[in-house]
RNA sequence: GCGGGCGUGGCGGAAUGGCAGACGCACCGGACUUAAAAUCCGGUUCCCUUUUGGGAGUGCGGGUUCGACCCCCGCCGCCCGCACCA
């Protein structure tokens, strides 16, 4: 049985695009745009089929839209500033842009093997100079606008890497990369004013309907927007001496009469003054450093306090003072780094009172409590009531009392009402060569001083010595150097370099633009361009990269550079592509390749010693369980690679890559080759009209291809990739049924292949474009538009209808389209199943849904 | 702990108030072949029945409805995110 030979036609067909330039764009006016981008790969290495589910799914929309007739951007490019590429140069001695462009040159060729439609002459680069050139002046000019600054702060620092990690880069108190316990460091960092824009962030995902809910909520919760009231309590030593008035923060102002005690944190300002005279004190706070970034720690929560020996003044009551606590779970970075606790509501509060027999005064009384005996046990009581003990908020709901504690407060100046955010300001300061360097310097008196534009850029030197620690900017003999553009006088470079992230922010639009040199993005490609209509990517980019790159578009928008806020009107987070995993006796793990098949079992092929299969995994290197690009591609070819990755699941969730799902992907590719080239029916010639007369067998055909166009169009339209096969499919074995000696057979099916390569076109476009000049066409596939259901030919002429007695199918009958409730109801009746099913049972009401189901009931 | 998602044949999944299991994988049987591969045809939720047919069935328990995989209430299990955020 012949086989389609991919070898030869995919390069043709790819070189035949390229040539056409099919998908070069420009802005045009004229057509409706459609933007589809997949997040761009950090060049890592090689890629293997695990990724390329991401660009299969972009290039099927891109390639749908296309044909719709939208003006389509699709283009690719590389994340490319980063630590492996560091790490690489220590371990290796080569230079990281060497590294780099080495890599992407080895993705560049797999990403064509693949035959995707991207428009190469926009291709970036990130760690080139013409695209970190304008972040320098992009700083600038946040600088200029108040949305970067400097500040001393304490910083996540990884011991491994070396450099300091963003809060976000810390997953369960160690880096995300290295796994390494993060230290606390106090540096200068720089910022970015993320939380200037935290309400409008937060207000604008509301809009961002065609996002995911589960990425909406993660960002919402990641702004974490409460409403509170900021208020002061005056700390006496015990003896009444006033000593200091500490703020606090509460989301629940109503529970102030229950408050008995008051908890610093360890790294709150008067927590320091104290420790200065109180080596116990010390002690606590260093104790306090330690537990806080071991996981064990944070897993039990374990609650510590030291009591400091003064007390608090309540604000409400001048007789009444609580104890003042320096307490572990207290963070400085929320809030004011102070609470008053209330353990009668608050499950924290309650854990650490009980604890250090502090008291529980219950000060809300559940709805259905009784007053006498309501007591608070082990569990904080936090849900709605009326309040109690406390004087003349008694009897209030929790809302009235929370407004009415608020209003005495601020009457009397004692405190105001706040919003507060758990968003914090993004600091982008790494200790790193290999990333844009942050384009300021310092005078010898510490002033900061910004370098001026015209000497932007600021380049990375390229002699580096990697046999020293540490930051090689730092260390360089002479780089850092350089003369304040003032004064004349000797200064330093910053040595720091932004986080990666900082690139990925905007490399959107500079897409638009990737050839311009005065800004960073041409402003009118940038307008008509953005937003990006349809981004795709892994969910775990939910919050850091989706959020970042929004509030980049507001500052960039706030220093003149676009009008558009949202970068992303759609997005779509795709599953990951797994597979099985295995393992030797010794636990190690094995590649696929090395694993066989050996009476049933699986053995380790080189001593055929037994192998364990463990979970499906996503694939990834560390888990050996990948499959290799260049090996599937040669197999196999590029088109029956990416029918596989959109088979069987839906794109957003995971699907397993088996030998047998790439087996099946190929099968049906030939079994469609052949349909075309071997058609046991004679097909008239390109253009034929329609014959006047077409035979039944031939009618029903056809009205499944028109059913198919309307079908399929929905499926991509909604992401229903899975289904979209599933569809052409159907379309395929129809196709394959039809009698050849049917009237009108031969000019049917050549529609109907014509139609079912239109289709494939955008999942399988070399094979469909050769089927396509198999057919007779001498233009391209690629410049064909999207074909046309006739919807006169998708209405059917009689429709099976169910028929249920008491809601229990009992049979089917077919009826004319749209027939009336009275003949449908007949109809049903007059069944001899179901006139025997219901024997002689009164019938109490028959419920007729027009071309669906007829339901009687007796 | 908080938030979210998911749960359907041997497997991936389809159906989002109206014929449960589309389409595929795997498996079984048949045709072709010296044979195998490939290909083509047929079968495949479970139980009872020779058949016609009948019964059960979408994690579990209730409810709403003429009718529920779908909506509501309460459980169980798995996965993901956040996690001392006052």
């Amino acid at each position: 049985m012949a086989r389609y030979n991919f070898k030869d036609i995919e390069p043709k067909w790819q070189a035949a695009w390229d040539q056409r330039g099919a998908f070069r764009v420009t802005e045009d006016v004229g057509r409706p745009k459609y933007y589809v981008l997949e997040m761009f790969p950090y060049p890592s290495g090689r890629l293997h089929v695990g990724h390329m589910r991401n660009y299969t799914i972009g290039d099927v929309l891109a390639r749908f839209k296309r044909a719709q007739g939208f003006n389509v951007l699709h283009p690719m490019g590389w994340d490319a500033f980063g630590l492996p590429a560091e790490n690489a140069a220590r371990d290796n001695r080569v230079h990281p842009a060497k590294w780099t462009f080495e890599n992407i040159a080895t993705m560049r060729s797999q990403l064509k093997l693949m035959g995707l439609a991207y428009d190469w002459d926009r291709e970036i680069a990130t760690c080139a100079p013409e695209y970190y050139r304008h972040e320098q002046k992009f700083f600038l000019d946040f600088l200029n606008a108040g949305l970067a600054y400097r500040r001393e702060s304490w910083v996540n620092w990884d011991p491994v890497e070396n450099t300091v990690l963003a809060n976000e880069q810390v997953i369960d108190g160690r880096g995300w990369r290295s796994g390494a316990p993060v230290e606390r460091r106090l540096l200068n960092q720089w910022f970015l004013r993320i939380t200037a824009f935290a309400d409008e962030l937060l207000e604008a995902i509301g809009r961002l309907d065609r996002w995911p809910d589960k990425v909406r909520l993660m960002q919402e919760n990641w702004i974490g927007r409460s409403t509170g009231l900021r208020f002061r309590f005056t700390v006496e030593q015990s003896d009444g001496t006033p000593h200091s008035d500490v703020e606090v923060f509460s989301t629940r102002p109503d529970t102030l009469f229950g408050a008995s005690f008051l908890a610093l944190s360890p790294y709150h300002p008067l927590t320091a003054r104290l420790a200065a005279e109180s080596p116990s004190l010390q002690t606590f706070v260093e104790m306090c450093g330690r537990i806080g970034t071991s996981e064990e720690a944070i897993e039990t929560a374990e609650k510590h306090g030291f009591d400091t020996g003064l007390v608090a003044r309540h604000p409400l009551d001048s007789n009444r003072t609580v104890p003042v606590f320096v307490a572990n779970f207290v963070l400085m970075e929320y809030g004011t780094g102070a609470i008053f606790g209330c353990p009668g509501h608050d499950q924290r509060d309650l854990d650490f009172a009980r604890k250090y027999g502090l008291s529980v005064v219950p000060v809300v009384l559940p709805p259905d409590a009784d007053a006498i005996g309501f007591t608070i046990g082990t569990e904080a009581y936090t849900g709605p009531g009326r309040m109690i003990n406390s004087e003349f908020l008694n009897g209030l709901d929790v809302e009235a009392a929370k407004a009415a504690v608020c209003t005495r407060l601020e009457a009397t100046g004692h405190g105001e009402r706040i919003v507060q955010y758990r968003l914090r300001d993004w600091g982008v300061s790494r200790q790193r060569y290999w990333g844009c360097p942050v384009p300021v310097m310092y005078r010898a008196d510490g002033t900061m001083v910004p370098v001026p534009e015209d000497q932007l850029p600021v380049l990375l030197p390229e002699d580096v010595d990697w046999d020293q620690p540490g930051n090689p900017l730092d260390t360089h003999p002479t780089w850092k150097f350089t003369t304040c553009p003032e004064t004349g006088q000797p200064a330093v470079r910053e040595t720091d370099t932004f986080d990666t992230f900082f690139e990925s922010s905007w490399y959107f639009a500079r897409f638009t633009s990737p050839h311009a040199s005065a800004r960073g993005f041409d402003r009118a490609a940038a307008d008509y361009w953005l937003p990006v209509d349809q981004y795709i990517g892994g969910v775990e980019h939910a919050v850091l990269h989706l959020l970042y790159s929004r509030f980049f578009m507001r500052a960039l928008k706030q220093c003149g550079y676009t009008d558009v806020e949202e970068p992303f009107a759609g997005l779509m987070t795709q599953g990951m592509v797994t597979h099985e995993t295995f393992r030797d006796a010794n636990g190690t793990w094995l590649y696929p390749e090395e694993v066989e098949e050996r009476d049933g079992r699986l053995v380790k092929r080189r001593d055929e010693r037994p192998v364990i299969v463990g979970r499906l995994e996503k694939m990834s290197k560390s888990k050996k369980n990948v499959v290799g690009l260049e090996q599937t591609v040669d197999t196999y070819g590029a088109d029956t690679t990416r029918f596989m990755l959109l088979s069987d699941s839906p794109p957003d969730r995971d699907v397993e890559w088996s030998n047998a799902g790439i087996d099946g992907a190929w099968r049906f590719l030939n079994r469609v080759f052949r349909m075309v080239t071997e058609s046991p029916i004679a097909l008239p010639a390109v253009g034929t009209p329609c014959p006047e007369y077409l035979s039944e067998p031939a009618k029903t055909v056809r009205r499944q291809v028109h059913k198919t166009i309307v079908a399929i169009t929905d499926d991509f339209q909604r992401f229903h990739l899975n289904k979209a096969v599933a569809r052409v499919r159907e379309l395929a074995n129809a196709l394959a049924d039809l009698d050849g000696h049917a009237d009108g057979a031969g000019w049917v099916l050549r529609e109907g292949l014509e139609t079912l390569v239109c289709l494939m076109a955008p999942m399988t476009p070399h094979v469909c474009e050769e089927l396509w000049q198999a057919l007779g066409h001498t233009d391209l596939l690629v410049d064909t538009p999207w074909p046309k259901p006739d919807v006169t030919l998708t209405a059917e002429e009689r429709v099976t209808v169910a028929v249920q007695v008491n809601g229990k199918l009992r049979t089917t009958v077919s009826l004319p389209v749209d027939c009336d409730e009275a003949n449908a109801r007949t109809a049903a009746m007059n069944d001899p199943i179901v006139a025997r099913t219901l024997q002689d049972r009164p019938i109490r009401k028959v419920i007729v849904v027009p071309n669906r189901i007829v339901n009687i009931v007796a």
